[in-house]
DNA sequence: CTAACGTTTGTCCAACCGGTCAAAAATTTG
DNA sequence: CAAATTTTTGACCGGTTGGACAAACGTTAG
């Protein structure tokens, strides 16, 4: 029984990984509209006609491009588990997502301006795949909160703060880079981040007794 | 002595500020690349060449949206003051710029966009305005932490944490009520949000004893 | 070799877009 | 009123962009 993918050769599978490569760079930095098939094909080091041969449609390569990245970008928060420690769990997500993005600032950005522009394209999968995630995973903090393991608070806003705190380091990078100057702006913001965002979600501002 | 902005008639006045409205609209939902002469000329009920005729270019209407944005977004900002208690301030800021997220989310997001297409136009403003500003209240919250008021942690940073978690609101607006749902998507989800961050940024998630 | 198939490119097109311009319409001024 | 000035618009233009297409090129199998 064949998959729903089609069958494709090896050069297809190789160039439609360069595209999507070459892709990722000019829609992260110019968004959709704002980009043109001949900068992704520059990007890519083929022709237009070349690239329109592998991917019919501008928005064919946006479309792959989306589906790929939600899958990894969600995977941090599908890692948080209901087994270990509670805060050690949460101090994990918070460094990982911290981690993607340093890593991967431009599949942040490339969803950051999807979502700003009213996520025309993905606004299904928000509403259903992404919201029960995370109806899921907050159940899992819920629980934490009722075996006294963590503050009472509400678990959504949790979630969100997080991953607004995070990727506001790959979305923001030049505001955080010029506010904080050449001398801390180097790459060592982002375990200051880190430390700051532990001390943050664990302890808050207020000094203790 | 005339001053440097050029003299207006009436209805030049009434007209600007028309197309500054219609623009912030637009601009704001597509971005700048994303937005045509026309939609924004559309939004304003008048012709392309006549919006034209008070502003000569596209681009003029983007930098003046922008420089009137700047000096409102960073409002909250410049009243954190040295007067009030420490944890009173940090609070009323939190909930002023979280109102601006509720109440301006469009220049929000038109300040989103930009800083995430690389802050091409505003750059310059960032190292220099802002930066100095930022610098400054970092300074006052530093002696906040010396003399035992807050918790000791990077000014800088906490400054981001703020930004991030507030505009987080207007920005990722869609994605915010997709994951609540119908019920809590709602008005009160800046009542919500004001709760949790408030006891996110005084008490954190830990514990007590 | 050659037929078949997959890949690449030059050329072209229609739609769109930012911006111009001259002339009409409206308003203000004397 | 009429002249002067401001405002509005239809028509147009050059450049860009997404995409189509056929022809050329390369590769592989018989």
């Amino acid at each position: 029984m064949e998959g729903s993918a089609p069958r494709r050769t090896r050069i297809q599978q190789e160039k439609r990984e360069l595209i999507l490569e070459a892709a990722l760079e000019v829609f992260s930095a110019n968004g959709f509209r704002g980009s043109t098939i001949d900068q992704i094909a520059e990007a890519a080091g083929m022709s237009k006609p070349n690239l329109l041969y592998y991917f019919r449609r501008k928005e064919d390569i946006h479309e792959t491009l989306m589906q790929r990245l939600l899958d990894t970008w969600l995977a941090p928060l599908r890692e948080l588990d209901d087994i270990g420690d509670p805060l050690t769990e949460l101090r994990s997500y918070i460094r990982r997502k911290l981690e993607m993005a340093r890593d991967f600032p431009r599949e942040s950005r490339l969803f950051a301006n999807e979502i700003l522009q009213g996520a025309p394209r993905i606004k299904p999968m928000l509403e259903g795949e992404l919201k029960t995630l995370v109806d899921e995973k907050a159940a899992v903090i819920k629980g934490w909160m009722r075996a006294g393991k963590i503050v009472r608070t509400d678990p959504w806003h949790l979630i969100f703060s997080i991953w607004a705190t995070t990727q506001h380091y790959a979305d923001f990078d030049v505001q955080v880079r010029a506010v904080l100057g050449a001398d801390r702006g180097g790459n060592g913001r982002f375990e200051d981040a880190a430390r700051f965002l532990e001390q943050l979600f664990l302890d808050g501002l207020k000094p203790k007794g």
